[in-house]
DNA sequence: GTGTATTGGTCAACCAACTTGACTACTTTG
DNA sequence: CAAAGTAGTCAAGTTGGTTGACCAATACAC
């Protein structure tokens, strides 16, 4: 394998990254969330099943804790999550969702769920699942996080 | 296919995007290369052939021409690029790469070919290849910038 | 149990990458 | 050749993050 495959593969990986990112957004907007950036898509998917603390997020999220903290002030001000005082840590507020952020949540599976659906039609539903089977061993428990 | 599949997916590839992303810059800077960010990897490859002007490299990168102009500014302060004037067009400028920005391209695919061949290692290589394949597929001539 | 170190979180100041807006120099169009 | 459009830069402002200092609560050592 040549070096020029190498960057044909990783220039097909980022293309397609940036553009699923990119899809999922707009479906995010065009179903009426404004105000998301998508890094707040993934403190949503972290957030979900139970709520997490702030340093729980910037850990998932690669930032520092302050930033993390600022995020969440900014998704406590536009009414997504909310902060809740930890039940067994009193340092601790766990943050969760309200439900208008499992709302954008859902919009944000929705749409990705369509950008996949172009990818199916290109491709078939078996190349599709074998993509994402292939994706998964080569990042396992891969850390979403902002490329770069 | 679910809702959750397209996330699974999603996931999968933004968390290898992000890491084959991290390798390459850490790549490139166990080469030598400091100071440079992976946003200046892809003006290299717009660079590379022939050079480019600001406003190609703006469209190119999904930027503003005057940011495009500080990032090119950058490059030339560290050496990796140097304005010239246009033939043929006296208000444009061409941005070319200098010998240590090929140099610096050059380690750049040295080091996705080693991310690359991580995967090898676990998938084998034609999996890698059917990878590829279906990636250019669903990203055709997908422009290469910041996934978000 | 009490003192020390660690952990969770915030406040404040700063920084870097990018934006918008205003402008000059050159080119194209009619 | 005048009017409109395009390439590029300068300057100022915004934003999303950083580092550093700090407080409150918990965990650990003895």
């Amino acid at each position: 394998m040549q070096n020029s495959d190498a960057m044909a593969l990783s220039a097909a990986l980022l293309a397609a990254a940036g553009g699923l990112t990119q899809r999922i957004h707009e479906g995010v907007v065009a179903r009426g969330f404004e105000g998301v950036r998508p890094a707040h898509g993934f403190a949503f998917v972290r957030l979900a099943p139970d709520g997490a603390t702030v340093t729980d997020l910037a850990t998932h999220l690669g930032m520092t804790k302050q930033a993390a903290s600022q995020l969440v002030d900014e998704l406590v001000r536009k009414g997504y999550v909310e902060r809740r005082p930890h039940p067994g840590d009193a340092r601790a507020r766990l943050v969760v969702l309200t439900e208008s952020g499992w709302a954008c949540t859902r919009a944000a599976e929705e749409a990705a769920a369509e950008a996949v659906r172009a990818w199916v039609d290109v491709l078939g539903e078996s190349e599709v699942r074998a993509l994402r089977d292939r994706l998964l061993r080569v990042a396992p428990g891969g850390r979403i996080r902002p490329a770069w």
